[in-house]
RNA sequence: GCGCCCGUAGCUCAGCUGGAUAGAGCGUCGGACUUCGAAUCCGUAGGCCGGGGGUUCGAAUCCCUCCGGGCGCGCCA
């Protein structure tokens, strides 16, 4: 409708200079948006505004002279001019029943766009150490990450999910060493258990594990190696476990990527190597430092130790050159808020790659308070007690913690309520939606029991012109809005646009439906209201479907 | 001290690529189920959009500055 509204705007602009009123043919970018308040039409446009400057004329005569060249018709039923020069169009019914059809029509498809052109995108999110399992921040981030790849993937961007492992480097020999440790104190030994080693009670349930496989004379082996082959099998493990915590979150990635192979293939090294050349690196105090500085970083960073160990930037540098070098015309990382002092880093590198540093962007997530019916909940990192990922799912459900993550903007800090999540109400935004869902499912079933269902043909005879009440006409203008909500919410990499979409459109179903009969003796309106909650319950779904969050038929 | 994020109704937050009279949920108070699912709805009240300056026809939105809060500022990860 939208489209319509501009193509009728900017053959109005075409008239008038051909009869010589206006003095150019040209259109600025121009807004047509709803107005806030009813009593300015159903679209508004400020075309004249914006153009008062390149048509040498106030906004008002500019209007006035766009009006006149302006038919209503069928669609758009009066047009005023108002306020400093905006032109309201107020239109008819019939401007907002087809998109019924649309949506039954395009079904699963309804809100896709080709905006994203196939770009090759890739957004790389968790990618937590495997030292330990994953907590609630973690949780918010995954629920970003696959969310803004969702909506991504929808609106036309060619999407790859991807987690980084970070298996190389002193956590995971830390680890090693912390089973170890355990491992010891299990067969007897009285060891010291040092306060830089991990604290929580799963590294004594691997190190039983290990105990249990390698067998008592493990415990005698060689230190090093020892601990080496804990390492290994602790990361292993923790992995597992936080592939099957992700799965029963609902996030799926398509590739899991190891830093360790970075080395493995003489990756870093060569990297290294290549921009020594270019003297982006260089040597000072016995370490090797990039000079991120030429791209607007404080300072310099360090990339090899002069102790000969490679910083956790030198794998980085490799793996974000790599993801180029795979074809990325966009890459987009997940970070939590605590990391934003990297951002610089990792831009001059791409930079210094001579990529353009939008290609490269972070997703920057704030961290989660974690609260149980209003009181903030106590979480102590150093002796391993924090609230992993897992225990929240297990008691709020996958569904009502997605749903919660992804309901205010990451730029915002986020209050969690257990108890809240919990809540079977409309304090609970979860149910608020999924309710609309299964009300209409509930409709849907009623109807075909009394064998109306067969008769709702998607092609003729439903009336939809029928579809006049007022609460119809705005949720068809939500129906309508859908789209736009997609493409926005991809360009702005925010997922809570759809969630207030969502919110949005349940409120105005429940509006409607404590006010309406769906099925009543009147067939015509029937048939026709039937196919407007049939394509709210799959635009409900196509909507919760984008944020990872089911839609159930019953609840 | 420097950097990033935030400051909007009692609370939690939308709105921020400038548009007309400032939005929602919760909480207050008062109403609606012999009816398709009351996990719902309707009504009511509540605001110097942190303060100050600037840009403009127009600022919650952009710029400067101050105040307040969160998080960072290692040859740690």
């Amino acid at each position: 409708m939208k489209q319509i509204i501009r193509r009728t705007v900017a053959n109005a602009v075409e008239k008038a200079f051909e009869k010589g009123l206006l003095p150019s043919d040209q259109m600025p970018d121009m807004d047509v948006e709803e107005p806030r308040h009813k009593a300015h039409g159903d679209l508004s446009s400020n075309v004249a505004m914006v153009s008062a400057a390149l048509q040498k004329m106030p906004p008002r005569k500019i209007a006035e002279i766009l009006v006149s060249h302006i038919e209503t018709g069928d669609l758009i039923r009066k047009v005023e001019i108002a306020g400093p020069g905006f032109i309201n169009f107020f239109l008819s019914n019939k401007a907002w029943q087809p998109v019924v059809d649309e949506i039954l029509e395009q079904d699963t498809s309804f809100g896709s766009s080709d905006i994203g052109k196939n770009e090759k995108v890739q957004v790389e999110f968790v990618s937590s150490n495997p030292t330990g399992p994953l907590h609630v921040g973690h949780g918010r981030g995954a629920a970003v990450g696959d969310s803004v790849g969702n909506i991504l993937a929808f609106a036309g961007f060619d999407v790859q999910k991807e987690y980084y492992i970070n298996d190389s480097g002193r956590q995971i020999r830390t680890l090693g060493t912390s089973v170890w440790l355990r491992l010891l104190q299990k067969a007897g030994k009285a060891v010291d258990f040092p306060e830089d080693c991990y604290q929580g009670d799963y590294i004594k349930d691997i190190a039983g594990l290990v105990l249990e496989k390698e067998g008592e004379a493990f415990v005698h082996k060689d230190e090093k190696e020892a601990v080496e082959v804990c390492a290994k099998f602790a990361a292993k493990i923790i992995l597992q476990g936080i592939r099957e915590d992700l799965t029963d979150f609902g996030v799926g990635f398509d590739q899991w990527f190891s830093e360790q192979s970075l080395y493995d293939s003489g990756r870093v090294q060569k990297v290294i190597e290549d921009f020594k050349a270019r003297a982006m690196i260089y040597e000072e105090d016995g370490a090797l430092w990039f000079k991120t500085t030429d791209f607007g970083d404080e300072k310099n960073r360090v990339v090899v130790r002069n102790n000969g160990l490679a910083t956790y930037f030198a794998s980085d540098i490799a793996y974000h050159m790599e993801k180029f070098e795979r074809g990325f015309q966009r890459v987009i990382d997940v970070w939590g808020a605590d990391h934003h002092g990297y951002i610089k880093r990792i831009n001059a590198v791409v930079e210094a790659s001579g990529r353009k540093s939008e290609q490269f962007q972070v997703i920057l997530v704030q961290l989660v308070n974690l609260l149980r019916g209003g009181q903030p909940f106590q979480m102590s990192t150093r002796a391993g007690e924090f609230v992993t990922l897992k225990e929240i799912v297990d008691e709020v459900g996958k569904d009502a913690a997605r749903f919660m993550f992804l309901s205010r903007s990451y730029d915002s800090g986020l209050d969690f309520d257990l108890e809240l999540a919990k809540q079977k109400n409309s304090e609970n935004p979860v149910y608020y939606v999924q309710y609309v869902h299964a009300r209409i499912t509930g409709i849907l079933l009623k109807a075909k029991q009394e064998n109306l269902i067969q008769e709702i043909d998607f092609k003729k005879g439903r009336h939809l012109n029928l579809l006049d009440a007022e609460e119809e006409i705005s949720l068809l203008k939500i129906l309508y809005t859908f789209r736009e909500n997609v493409e926005k919410s991809a360009l702005e990499l925010h997922p809570h646009v759809i969630f207030n979409y969502l919110m949005n459109l349940a409120a105005a179903f429940h509006g409607y439906y404590n006010r309406h009969k769906v099925i009543s003796d009147d067939r015509d309106q029937t048939l026709a209201r039937l196919s407007l909650v049939l394509s709210v319950k799959k635009v409900i779904r196509n909507g919760l479907t984008l944020l990872g969050v089911t839609a159930p038929e019953r609840m």
